[in-house]
DNA sequence: GAATGAAACGGAGGGGCCTCCGCAATGTCT
DNA sequence: AGACATTGCGGAGGCCCCTCCGTTTCATTC
């Protein structure tokens, strides 16, 4: 455990140059092609690959932190608030996540069917519904996974539409609606 | 209206042969190159752009048909159903044809974009949804195109994965409580 | 510090999508 | 039938993603 495989060092500058670089470049446009990404990292295409087995890969990479944040705020939210408001304001960072990295929809999305990324996030939102299942603000029994696949709906709305925020209100109102304990009957 | 512009005989029956052509290379491969299907279509690539000007363009085109019926489900739905059986069986229906066309989800909720394709669709739900408000099932309101949005959640379900069925339905059901009217009151 | 095997590098090349524009077929008008 | 505008055709070529593999660099061992 105290010596893992040693890496090379130029590898290990390599990747970190190539992180660096299409950080920028992405954010300057979000279709930057990785051919120029490599140029700009002073390396060969195929190095990026290697490195990053595909675009989404390299997505991923770059937001991995920030996506981690958004899960750690899962169990602050759920120990500090009422498990109903709690997931309103969990979905509500969600979304606003979505809103900012817009041309990484497709790439969350896909990073769906890879458990290795999607596991914490379904980790959180468990935590959340279990809050409120407990509390009985929400149905009990309701998969995460289930509610993580309602959630990518936040990430494909165009932010540079009109009346955007309006509409990721509405529809984290729907799902939310969906997923709370009906008080009454049901039809 | 008798007399459209005139399309010459040429373009007509090119447009057919790509159809038809394409029909059979995207069932066998969803993945089929616009290349090869040109190719035995005996048509140039860019005669195939012209007709459809990018990958989904056919496909819509292809689905018009199928996708219309769906459409037209709506209404005969509406009149011989009460309103929550009709919203859940045309969900039904959806869902099923989402199922049969994977591989056409991205095509789909990229026509999400193209008011001409989507806007009908659009209208289907709204009946939907105004049958419910009108006998209090569901919400009064709602928004159809949040609802498609959320709908094409339905598509993006791998059709392959163990337990799709039961999936397709939980999340239908998620979907239909997040539209019905509250019986009791909120939080 | 030389040797050496493993790890990493680089970029040519295959295949895809789509654009562009010179050339050909069509159909209309006389 | 001939002339001509219009509509449509074809495929080279640009750019992209990604793979493959011969070459180079690193780090370790003697």
């Amino acid at each position: 455990m105290t010596s893992a495989k040693s890496t090379r060092s130029d590898a290990v500058s390599n990747r970190e140059r190539i992180l660096a670089v299409a950080r920028e470049a992405l954010r300057v446009s979000a279709g930057a092609s990785l051919t120029a990404i490599a140029k700009q990292a002073g390396v060969g295409i195929g190095t990026l690959y290697r490195h990053f087995p595909n675009r989404e890969a390299l997505i991923v990479a770059l937001y991995r932190h920030h996506i981690q944040e958004v899960i750690d705020l899962a169990p602050r939210l759920v120990a500090t608030r009422p498990p109903l408001t709690a997931l309103r304001e969990w979905l509500a960072e969600v979304a606003r996540y979505g809103q900012l990295k817009y041309g990484a929809a497709e790439v969350i999305h896909a990073a769906t069917n890879d458990a290795e990324y999607y596991q914490p996030f379904v980790d959180a939102i468990r935590q959340l519904l279990d809050a409120g299942a407990a509390d009985g603000s929400l149905k009990s029994g309701v998969d995460p996974e289930d509610v993580l696949l309602l959630l990518g709906v936040l990430w494909r709305i165009d932010p540079s539409a009109q009346g955007v925020g309006q509409r990721v209100e509405r529809i984290q109102q729907l799902i939310v609606d969906g997923l709370r304990e009906p008080v009454g009957g049901r039809g």
